[in-house]
RNA sequence: GCGCCGGUCGGAUAGCGGCUAUUCCAGGAGACUGUAAAUCUCCGGCCUUCGGGCAUCGUUGGUUCGAGUCCAACCCGGCGCA
């Protein structure tokens, strides 16, 4: 059950590399983006429209497919790749993300990206004993409540694992804990460490399931050095000398400070074994793909290209304009003259201003096929850029326009 | 002309004597990073030293400590009868 990557060529002097990485299910070439579709569904598009706008890899989610259909129900539909008709390699989250979004985060306004580091260590002690959140942690597992029906369930590592094989995606994630960025040191030690033994047990029961897919464990650790080294050490070299093998690759996940996330990035990546494939959960703003790339992370998912697509903010190579603003109601140009995506090719800001006013499906369809346009071949754009040898020269120009740009 | 009903933000509404005039939609803006999300937040009369202050319920008067709310007249609209 080991996974084939293999590094195709190395950034100089940096962590970033690119690479294939072989799945049941294809290949993918990495650097890569992978496009989230939570409930086996990429929200408001079809697997053709997934595909063609050049996606090579869609993960869901544990949690959500548990709850609904099932992860028997999935299994007789085929799996998740059959079931939702993509025939591409897949992935699925372990759950360990709700355990962040439904409790600590549940009903306040915390991301698990903070943007102005607080100054003072937070009061806030951890991510359970309030009665109002939907996720409470404790040693063996998470209890979680489900949104959609309120009934308690019991996620353990070896539940996420069970319904991970049932789901049955290429690459499927250790049970973790998602850390807030509010939370304080001791906590993220505390948490860092749960997930540490989670990790193994997660492991475990895949080893003891024989299962062919490809386990990646999770490091955590939020914003602190020491914890993020310390994670990446364990996590990186866990069951690997006991029976040969370890993880198949790794995942980054937790929080971080906007700041400094690169740096943290690259902590954990200049520890992590270089043979084996990095995913970075949940980051994917089109200014966090070059750092995260240049600190070696292969690929990353994040739900911000088609969930802000749908709230009506689109990726242009000057920035994120906001389709509602009454000036684009009389813009007969489209998104990005300079966009080859389907929605730019066809249709006018006006017009998509007008879908999105009057609420019509079509305009949430036509926002997530080029905001993920944007992001997965900016992604390929970087990965080509660094097998010719001008990464530097490609970053220092978009950062520059995308975060000029007035449009 | 007579009778009845009604005039509250751009539209629709709540409010039936008590201080802060409600809600929805439309409008303006912002947020969203491993999806609780086609969602959420804020703004919307004037002034503000951002604490707040002053207005405002068709118009004008009146009753009352106090009126969107009660009374009168007028204006406008709807319906009915001539």
């Amino acid at each position: 059950m080991s996974l084939k990557f293999s590094i195709q060529n190395k950034l100089k002097n940096k962590l970033g590399r690119v690479g294939v990485i072989e799945t049941p299910h294809g290949v993918i070439e990495t650097p890569a983006f992978v496009v989230v579709g939570t409930k086996g569904t990429v929200k408001a598009l079809t697997p053709e429209q997934v595909k063609d706008l050049g996606t090579q890899v869609v993960l869901a989610n544990t949690y959500h497919l548990y709850l609904q259909p099932g992860g028997e129900k999935v299994k007789k539909m085929g799996g998740l790749g059959k079931m939702m008709n993509w025939s591409g390699p897949t992935m699925t989250d372990s759950g360990g993300f709700q355990a962040f979004s439904l409790g600590m985060a549940y009903g306040e306004k915390v991301g698990k990206i903070s943007k102005n580091p607080p100054l003072t260590p937070p009061l806030v002690k951890g991510g359970n004993g309030e009665d109002l959140k939907l996720a409470k942690i404790t040693e063996d597992g998470v209890e979680f409540k489900s949104v959609i029906d309120g009934s308690t369930h019991f996620f353990t590592p070896e539940k996420s694992i069970e319904i991970q094989h049932n789901i049955g995606a290429d690459i499927i994630f250790a049970f973790d804990e998602c850390t807030s960025p509010l939370a304080s040191y001791e906590y993220q030690k505390e948490a860092m460490e749960r997930t540490h033994r989670w990790a193994l047990r997660s492991l475990e029961e895949h080893k003891r399931s024989g299962k062919q897919q490809s386990l990646f464990g999770i490091v955590q650790g939020g914003r602190f050095e020491d914890l993020r080294k310390e994670s990446a050490k364990i996590i990186g070299s866990m069951d690997l000398a006991r029976r040969g093998g370890g993880f198949n690759g790794f995942g980054i996940g937790g929080s971080f400070d906007k700041e400094d996330m690169n740096t943290a990035v690259g902590w954990v990546n200049s520890i992590l074994p270089e043979d084996k494939p990095r995913h970075l959960l949940g980051i994917g703003e089109p200014s966090d793909l070059f750092g995260a790339i240049e600190n070696g992370c292969d690929t990353f998912d994040c739900v911000a290209p088609t969930r802000i697509a749908r709230n009506g903010q689109l990726y242009t190579r000057n920035g994120k304009i906001n389709v509602m603003n009454a000036k684009f109601t009389s813009i007969l140009e489209p998104i990005d003259k300079k966009c080859h995506c389907y929605t730019c090719k066809n249709y006018t800001l006006a017009y998509l201003s007008h879908l999105f006013r009057a609420k019509e499906i079509l305009a949430y369809t036509l926002a997530s096929i080029h905001n993920l346009y944007f992001i997965v071949n900016l992604v390929k754009e970087i990965r080509q850029s660094i097998l010719d040898d001008r990464f530097e020269m490609l970053k220092k120009e978009f950062m520059l326009q995308y975060s000029n740009g007035t449009e």
